[in-house]
DNA sequence: TTGTAGGCGTTATCAG
DNA sequence: CTGATAACGCCTACAA
């Protein structure tokens, strides 16, 4: 079914089908009517690919996104869902690339193959090839998170240097004396993750800003990994009474430690982080944390995205975004051990 | 840059560009290096959207997943996550369609624009728009869940029925003679989702094969819910020692639930249900439960939906994968309350 | 071994 | 107000 079928069933032109559906030039309302019946009666709808071809844009945006074997968290689902919604919003479908580190078939069939008017790429490192080829092919990009180069590029990123150091200071204001911060995991460090070294910068500043003893540990993204990680860090230090930390899905196996340990949460122990708010609330008891505004971000990149496609030449425009810390059920007066 | 500039560049006809890339007619080795060289110095790669055209076919499914706005569950992430993971293992990209219940406007892009070679449907319902639409376009398609009228579609499910009858079985084998069913959320099944259906009959039929008592209640999908909702059930149902459930995101707040009564699992209480391996594993304490093999079940959905693609004709085929229990520790001998 | 030309389904320009 | 035609970038049958 095509424009072509249409038109000779209405008996008349291709063009006079085409405008009749756009409304860019005038149509006699009775053509207009036939036109629409015969559209109707066969369910007609203008072939996508070819539009696109002709216009010169597929109306997609391709979001890249860290490879499906590995587990997203709460948070990195938030971006993808956000960022679908407010394409569809925006009348654009997403087309989704699993792509980690270097050149990616998938990848580069979306980014080289023109499949996308533009690009929205997650989890970028410090340094990240992926940036480098999406600069190289000039197809517009916004991230989720940036670069070290990052007034090079449009961005949408989590203040976590900042958020880290708030954690603190509030633990300090509680009368904390010795605080650990769980970090990502090790291979994320080692490979340049944002995040993960930003927190761990506002850590650093914070805990000399106020005084107070540091610990620092690194942490898989998962439940057993913070049972374990916690475990250690309670036994190696007695005098440790509360903890920051950014790993959202190593939460519950923390909760579970601290109880292990005999200790109760807030009267013994504190945490504070940075989660998602549905994540922060649903826990047991409710987390103190930052609440990442997921679905802000996601907006926000797809806004920026949509600036940039319209009109490549403006200037790049970033993001930062540090949440105030919502006061739950995790945190209260330090008690020693 | 097109495949006329490389023809242009390289001193040789548009033709013989197309075919030095495809190989489907020899090129002499001087030429094609001639070709390669240009291509490689300009970056140059076919433009998707043209090829899409003149082939007829795009080489990218659509996945129609819930609307963004309702929160994931791990189940449902495992899904998309190996739904991705498999296409792109077969070089096909994937077209993200957040479709709710009527004629959505993403659903119509994607669907009626021929913007893809077939569709993969999540979270069908036993009567469903969007089938009833697929079915209409002749784009081949594929069910993850399926239909009241099962046998007119390709689907990949979960014999959710045998899984919650093997879990009532479990629990009656270990003496508990009162279990409940905490299910999916009421709207849910009033708007006819398979899977609570036919978890209720699948529990219904143990439960009487059994001969044990059966309460059953719906549990919105989160933590919070599923709090209050076994809150209830232990205060109602004094003689209660088990629960059965699917209600995945509801977990974590039932075993607060149970705790907060003070109660302690499997000691006094006993939980099986249906859920993700890595959640199973996660919870604190690991649940005994039915891994959902969500990567399985992915694959399964690719495989089949690209059987139908290149073959249209071909009859429709079902999976329905029932895993077995992996014992852990939410599930032990009866004790009365 | 290589080149020419037509067509995939649209939209838009140019005529009428 | 409407129709013929070119063009988007690619592939491939046909010709040489």
């Amino acid at each position: 079914m095509n424009i072509g079928e249409i038109a000779k069933r209405s008996g008349v032109s291709r063009s006079t089908v085409s405008y009749a559906l756009s409304g860019k030039r005038p149509v006699s309302e009775a053509t207009r009517r036939r036109i629409q019946a015969v559209i109707d009666e066969l369910g007609y709808q203008p072939n996508a690919t070819a539009k696109a071809l002709k216009e010169g844009r597929t109306r997609t945006i391709g979001l890249v996104i860290p490879p499906a074997s590995r587990h997203f968290t709460d948070m990195q689902l938030g971006f993808v869902a956000s960022v679908v919604d407010a394409a569809a919003r925006a009348d654009l479908d997403v087309l989704l690339s699993p792509s980690g580190g270097e050149h990616d078939r998938s990848f580069e069939r979306v980014v080289g193959g023109r499949r996308v008017d533009g690009v929205i790429v997650m989890e970028i490192r410090l340094e990240d090839d992926r940036v480098a080829r999406l600069r190289q092919t000039r197809l517009p990009f916004v991230g989720i998170g940036r670069t070290d180069r990052a007034d090079e590029m449009s961005w949408v990123d989590l203040d976590y240097e900042t958020l880290i150091s708030q954690c603190v200071h509030h633990l300090a204001d509680l009368g904390h004396r010795r605080i650990a911060l769980v970090n990502r995991s090790a291979e994320l460090m080692a490979a340049g993750y944002g995040p993960a070294h930003r927190a761990q910068a506002g850590f650093n500043r914070a805990t000399a800003e106020r005084g107070v003893e540091g610990v620092q540990m690194c942490c898989a993204d998962d439940s057993r990994a913070g049972f374990s990680c916690v475990g250690r860090l309670l036994a190696d230090h007695p005098d440790l009474t509360a903890i920051a930390t950014i790993n959202e899905a190593a939460i519950p196996g923390m909760y579970h430690a601290i109880e292990n340990a005999g200790l109760t949460v807030p009267g013994d122990f504190s945490i504070a982080g940075v989660a998602g708010r549905h994540w922060a609330e649903n826990l047991h008891p409710p987390l103190t944390a930052a609440d990442v505004p997921a679905d802000e971000l996601g907006a926000h990149a797809v806004e920026l995205l949509i600036r940039r496609i319209s009109d490549p030449a403006t200037p790049h425009h970033q993001i930062l975004l540090s949440p105030p810390i919502s006061l739950r059920r995790t945190t209260g007066p330090a008690r020693t051990r």
